[in-house]
DNA sequence: CATAAAACCGACCGATAGTCGAAAAGGAGG
DNA sequence: CCTCCTTTTCGACTATCGGTCGGTTTTATG
């Protein structure tokens, strides 16, 4: 017999591997209560219900992504480089090839879905702190920063998660995020040199 | 006994209903048949799935705003102005309020995402017409039309139709646009006119 | 050692999407 | 009207799944 807490770790932890590698609708409790050896009453002990079960798990995933990007914005990198760094380390392209896969599947819904909710609301403030400060340092000139930094999100998102992006999408991003933070031409064009060009369609 | 085509149809505008005022997640198959007054294996004729009758329901509604948006198209309307109008067009923002309410419910998200990826899909070359037609009128300029009009459903799918907007969102929203289009100040800013204040949050 | 609290068990339940073999209806030709 | 084939309809049945519940075992406490 384990003690509350760590039981529940534990069974996170399962279940994050589980709707991770078959997703959470191909999940069956059943399946997780199996491959943790526990009976059904024990799970339910636990959680009230399996969609707050993965509320948890998401929530377990997103903790690990802000500790990074508090890191970031800690760091004495430029302004313009702290915007990308943490847009990068927010999305799961980071993790591993399999997890990109398990988000991109059609059955994924609603894990992707409330991910990426949770993760806009976590991680406005934090850029919107970035932002501030290149506005302070003359880099960035704009109001509104929250909704600014929200549209940045959803975009990037757009672009770069949830499916397959040209390189005419990198310079459309590019000079969108310019102009939506009132930076100079060339601003952001850095970003381009990132970009990893094995996850790029061939631009025609 | 109904002849083939006719019967689907049929079914097919119930589930419409159905799906639209208690969401596709919550109208089982066996309320759909009762309501039809039919038998299961009826309805398993003519459809190999639920999930793929949700399939033909959208392709239905999209059908119909598709034309919408070609009528706007074709119109004498200001360029600026057709923009607008297809996007609204677009979203169920036109439907009565209980639709909107059961695509906002977060158990619809699967509903919720099929119309929105499709909708996209499908809007995008009709705009991108549009914005052509702007370029070609010296009133917008810019290069990589379609990207930047995706952007632009995408941004103001987020922002007027999955949650509650405030003042500052609309200022953006109409900031960005003229931005991304290469417009001049102003042109957009129509736009706040048209707003339904009673559909706004008091922004702070 | 007694008692209470925490953790655990698994049979059971109701709902749901989907299956299947057979029956009824419709139509075409004789 | 009868025959034969196709289209359509039927509804009992299945498998799976999330969730419940009453009761048992373990652990901590004093």
């Amino acid at each position: 017999m384990k003690k509350g807490e760590k039981r529940k770790q534990e069974l996170l932890k399962i279940a994050y591997d589980m709707f991770l590698s078959q997703g959470y609708e191909n999940t069956s409790v059943d399946e997780i209560i199996a491959r943790a050896k526990i009976a059904k009453g024990t799970y339910y002990y636990y959680f009230p219900s399996k969609e707050k079960m993965l509320e948890d798990v998401i929530e377990m995933m997103i903790e690990s992504e802000v500790e990074t990007a508090g890191q970031v914005i800690g760091s004495d990198m430029p302004v313009p480089q702290k915007i990308v760094a943490i847009i990068t380390s927010i999305k799961p392209a980071e993790a591993e090839q399999p997890i990109k896969d398990a988000l991109m599947q059609p059955e994924n819904v609603l894990m992707h879905n409330k991910i990426r909710k949770k993760l806009i609301e976590v991680v406005v403030p934090l850029l919107s702190e970035v932002v501030e400060e290149g506005i302070n340092k003359g880099i960035f000139a704009c109001d509104n920063i929250a909704e600014r930094v929200r549209m940045l999100l959803i975009i990037s998102n757009d672009t770069f998660n949830d499916r397959i992006f040209t390189e005419s999408d990198i310079a459309v991003f590019i000079d969108m995020t310019e102009k939506l933070l009132g930076a100079d031409k060339g601003t952001m064009s850095f970003i381009y040199d990132l970009i990893d060009k094995s996850e790029m369609e061939v631009s025609k």
